[in-house]
RNA sequence: GGGGAGAUACCAGAGCGGUCAAAUGGGGCGGACUGUAAAUCCGCUGCUUCGGCUACGAAGGUUCGAAUCCUUCUCUCCCCA
């Protein structure tokens, strides 16, 4: 199965320019995909981009990543309501250095002629004088042109306006295209769907300027099926640093996919076969409640991001969190499994002689340790029945916690909600 | 430079001298139900030593009493030049 067929029945494929499939099926094709350092890691919206690259050199192309040291500077309008604001060229630096090194994981950069290969359009445009860049660049595309595209014309009709340093974008993005084209010949570029205007100039400003040929490609972006954005969730983006969303989360993210979604996510994201994911929804369909396609999913993904260990105690900590592990598990678990268990929980110590023989559980919850911020946030919780002490729920503000409660004589599980847990510490 | 409108809790947005810790909607959090789901229903959503305290852009003032009236300042938006 070729590049684009494969694409198309995982149902990641938008749009392409007339002529692209063509050109690939004449022989390995060097295209590339750029990501802008806007942070310090990449987040699950990064993973179609970085699974498109990697069907991309599965099929035999050479896949070429570009890091946009350059275009990070400058901020992307698309899709944006308002004016970005500027990093500083230290965090740029910082944000650079982190999502090259998260991308190196996912191809192969030494597999002979197609290869992976990185770029950083900083390299090109560093020593790019303005002049030289309105007389070798913005020369050849006219203005009319560039406001005509969609990111563009969206902004002058809001009322946010836009600075000139966003609307160049498209032209710095546009010569990112000519120069791969012309040094590298990549002769196409792949990205999100809303990238489809950045990419255009880019294929206009290679035929205004040499009259060359180069394709552009366009996959879905990833929706959910009751409307909210994708790679978001309560505590914000869903982001492949493990410091930044433990492998716990990551794989809890994954899991609570809703059934809809994980019928077109399994496609997306995990590289199994279209013979594989027909059996996995078919069991699926017939149990819905074994999740079988959420685990798939999430065992797949964590794995790939993470590693099969983070995934072992991913699975280890859910199955005690949720499937009601009882807390026997953890008499019978040292210190360090405990620790590993609770990685990536929150976790509070406190000293034994603050608890000395009782505590009153508000005071715990609110100034010995911050799962609350207030007392009254503390209280209110308790009342509506929101927590649990060693699994037990609270339902008395008055309530005292003793150090004879205490399992292992060290550990308090409190629980806010049903999937909140801390872990409090007695040393 | 001239004229106008406005600034209220996480967001949107009512209130326009006392009954206002502030309607309503959204969001968030919790509970019930469930599949760690969706939908639905219910509760909470400033702090507190439960006496109060601090809050409606900022600072002053009027008043027994101000989110509400007055003055000045700061900022935002719109129209004209």
């Amino acid at each position: 199965m070729n590049f684009v067929e494969e694409l198309r029945w995982r149902g990641m494929l938008h749009d392409m320019m007339p002529g692209t499939e063509e050109q690939l099926n004449k022989g390995i094709t060097s295209g590339y995909i750029g990501f802008d350092p806007t942070a310090d890691s990449l987040h699950v919206g990064h993973l179609t981009q970085i699974m498109t690259l990697i069907h991309f050199q599965q099929a035999g192309h050479k896949p070429v990543v570009l890091v946009g040291g350059a275009t990070g500077m400058v901020g992307d309008p698309s899709g944006k309501s308002e004016e970005r604001n500027l990093l500083s060229e230290d965090a740029l630096q910082h944000n650079l250095v982190a999502i090259q090194h998260q991308l190196q994981k996912f191809l192969d950069f030494d597999c002979g002629k197609n290869s992976a290969e990185m770029v950083n359009n900083y390299h090109w445009f560093k020593d790019f004088s303005f002049l030289d860049f309105i007389r070798e660049v913005g020369k050849h595309i006219t203005v009319n042109y560039m406001m005509a595209k969609d990111s563009v014309k969206r902004r002058l009709e809001g009322d946010a306006g836009m600075s000139f340093t966003e609307f160049s974008y498209q032209l710095v993005q546009g010569y990112d295209f000519y120069y791969l084209w012309k040094h590298k010949n990549c002769v196409l570029q792949m990205g999100g769907s809303d990238q489809w205007g950045n990419m255009v100039t880019g294929t206009e400003l290679i035929r205004r300027k040499e009259a060359g040929t180069a394709f552009a490609l366009t996959t879905q972006l990833i929706k959910k099926a009751d409307g909210t954005k994708f790679g978001k969730t309560e505590g914000g983006n869903i982001w492949l640093d493990a410091t930044k969303t433990s492998p716990y989360k990551f794989y809890q993210f994954w899991i609570n996919i809703s059934d809809e979604d994980a019928q077109s996510y399994i496609k997306i994201f995990t590289l199994k076969s279209q013979a594989t994911i027909k059996e996995l929804i078919d069991q699926h369909q017939q149990a819905p409640h074994l999740r079988i396609l959420q685990k798939a999913l999430a065992d797949d993904i964590t794995q790939r991001v993470h590693s099969t260990k983070d995934l072992e105690m991913a699975i280890q900590t859910s199955n005690f969190l949720f499937a009601n592990g009882s807390l026997d598990f953890l008499s019978n678990a040292s210190h360090h499994q405990v620790l590993d268990i609770f990685d990536g929980l929150p976790q509070f110590t406190i000293a034994r002689e603050q608890i000395q023989s009782t505590i009153n559980i508000i005071e715990l919850l609110a100034e010995k340790t911050q799962i609350f911020s207030s007392k009254s946030e503390a209280k209110k919780m308790i009342q509506g029945g929101g927590i649990a002490i060693q699994r037990q729920k609270i339902t008395d503000i008055d309530a005292r916690v003793g150090l004879h409660e205490l399992i292992n004589e060290r550990y308090l599980i409190v629980q806010k909600g049903k999937k909140n847990y801390f872990l409090i510490t007695v040393a």
